[in-house]
DNA sequence: AAAAATATTGCAATCGATTGCCTAAATTTT
DNA sequence: AAAATTTAGGCAATCGATTGCAATATTTTT
């Protein structure tokens, strides 16, 4: 019963008789097949159950009607959320998504693209792993001819097309409105300083507290603070200091900010009168929380959305520019409970 | 720059004024190339940044190293261990995952597995879709001589291989356990009964509810409660009744638990005292609530590995077979807080 | 040194679909 | 009715990699 051969446009041609040119045509709906034999050729077709071959086909046209998706998890609410984004409008187009997880892992990431390079994909869209150390792989895509666009988390080095946030802005916001709550001990928890987007949130970060003439205190700052387990390391040494900080901006994304809530309970400083706790990314997770946290949502769908379509209206147009446009999508504050005391000291 | 032919191993071949398939034999190290030439054309590949084409491999293998994946949604815990799981597996054995999403939705569902079918995979890997209307497509693969294998969510009556968990054992041990805990007016809320699944824990339901001579109560099971929202809905109706429930098993999911917990927050049943509440699936939340939700792990991981390894170590081997083998995992019940008493009555 | 055995390499067909070019048939024009 | 034009369909090459078979080169045996 299984693995027989599969129907292919030569056997419908031997059938009727005719040559597998015309029943190709006929499939393609060309215009140089009459209009009877068109039927009958569509006719057996479907009674002979006839599937066609995307390898074939697409070895033949030179091209792949596929897109390669990398990014580090897709169990995260943002990322699931961009490749939502994507199919909506690549399925759209006819194309197909292929999704790949690096991992985190700069090695992952790298046999994620040799992987798509092979399958010889139309574009790669890619979001850069924590570990990222160089571009070569990604430099190999482009010398392959293949299309790349970069989103979020960026090499920023590397000249390509790229779909970002204002992440600086997001974090001076976040940041500002703790300032107008009365915070005035806000600590930072850094991401790896390796990627683009968390030098831009400690910037956003250091440019609020300036713009309110909020002092910097260093050691306040904690670096690497980008898992839920180690922010909540942090919080428990920033708690302990002589003198604690009164807010916490998990910069890096709220599964840090849970980690920070967590502790909090647990050692008694009420948030939000106490400690006041924003994250980033808006999780699912983070609005049924007690207390539910402060965010800031990244548009993730339409984020996606704004990728396939840079691909499909510009890219796929001119296919040899060399001119890389950047579009950047501005997040938005959403403010929770964890942020918002009911009495605003001073 | 971009676009410029990619290297072939006739480009290869005419390099170094020899037949394309030596090259063919250097790069898939076959023992009719001597090692001098073998280490030339190596390095000449090297050189010219060659990368082999999949499309044209597969095409003249008949085969193609590629796993499909159908789910309904990839950023729900479950499905996305699954996946990672499958992840493992596969790439270990050199071959690809292609991920689709269904959407809940049977027409898309259709959609994506003719898309596989197109790519001809050697295999798809399937969770159906809560509109499940029709096994056609799903024979339609086994018609096309690829591999199917049906996980959790199964079409019951189509003979496929089938990787499951034994929902009606884990239902029956959650609901004894709250038995157990005193309570006695246990509500259920149902999943739609056209899937096996919900059908199976409603009967673990019902069973364990027998074993202990609890009654049944029909107004106690509520139908189509499957979301976060409709948990909500379902839950507000229940707690207005004359005669309320203690307790609520969300068999669906811990978003429809999460909907409980939520207007039992806001209507003052106190969970677990006055209310218990138990859901399934072990999303990451259910962790972090206030209280905790007990629930039901299903090995979600673990699950993925044994399908790929089920068809790694069986399928593929003996790809004629007509024995379709179907492999059950045995659940895991976890106690949180929201099923907990302090005091348990009686 | 000739014969036999073995190791390398090349030729050409193949996988399935597409497409430029050419021929034959049908239709229109003169 | 012959010529010109249009339409329909076939032939064969092509995409890139693989592989059975044949041919040549090298090594081993006698």
């Amino acid at each position: 019963m299984k693995n027989q051969k599969r129907t292919t446009i030569h056997d419908i041609a031997r059938k009727l008789n005719i040559a597998a040119s015309s029943v190709s045509r006929a499939l393609n709906n060309s215009s140089k097949v009459s209009a009877s034999t068109k039927e009958l050729i569509l006719k057996t077709a479907k009674e002979l159950n006839y599937k066609q071959n995307f390898l074939a086909q697409n070895l033949r046209k030179g091209q792949n009607q596929t897109i390669g998706v990398v990014v580090p998890r897709i169990n995260q609410n943002f990322f699931s959320n961009i490749i939502a984004g994507l199919e909506e409008v690549t399925y759209k187009n006819g194309y197909n998504l292929v999704i790949c997880q690096s991992n985190e892992s700069h090695e992952r990431e790298v046999q994620c693209v040799e992987t798509l390079i092979h399958q010889h994909v139309s574009c790669i869209v890619i979001s850069i792993s924590v570990e990222h150390t160089n571009d070569d792989h990604l430099k190999n895509v482009l010398a392959q001819g293949i299309q790349l666009i970069q989103f979020d988390r960026v090499a920023q080095d590397l000249e390509t097309f790229k779909v970002i946030n204002d992440n600086e802005q997001a974090a001076t916001e976040a940041v500002s409105h703790m300032i107008n709550q009365g915070y005035r001990r806000i600590a930072l928890l850094e991401g790896p300083q390796n990627l683009a987007i968390f030098r831009q949130r400690k910037a956003g970060y250091l440019r609020a507290l300036e713009q309110h003439r909020v002092p910097v205190v260093e050691e306040l700052i904690i670096k690497n603070a980008w898992t839920k387990e180690l922010g909540a390391k942090a919080t428990r040494k920033l708690l302990s200091l002589p003198k604690p900080p009164d807010a916490v901006f998990a910069s890096t994304s709220d599964f840090s900010a849970l980690g920070v809530l967590e502790v909090a309970n647990s050692m008694g400083f009420k948030v939000p009168d106490v400690l006041g706790v924003c994250g980033y990314s808006n999780e699912a997770f983070s609005e049924i929380t007690t207390p539910s946290i402060t965010t800031v949502d990244q548009y993730s769908k339409k984020m996606g959305k704004a990728i396939a379509d840079l691909y499909f209206e510009e890219i796929k147009e001119a296919p040899n520019s060399t001119v890389y446009k950047t579009v950047s999508i501005k997040p938005k504050l959403i403010v929770r409970s964890s942020t918002q005391r009911k009495n605003i000291p001073g």
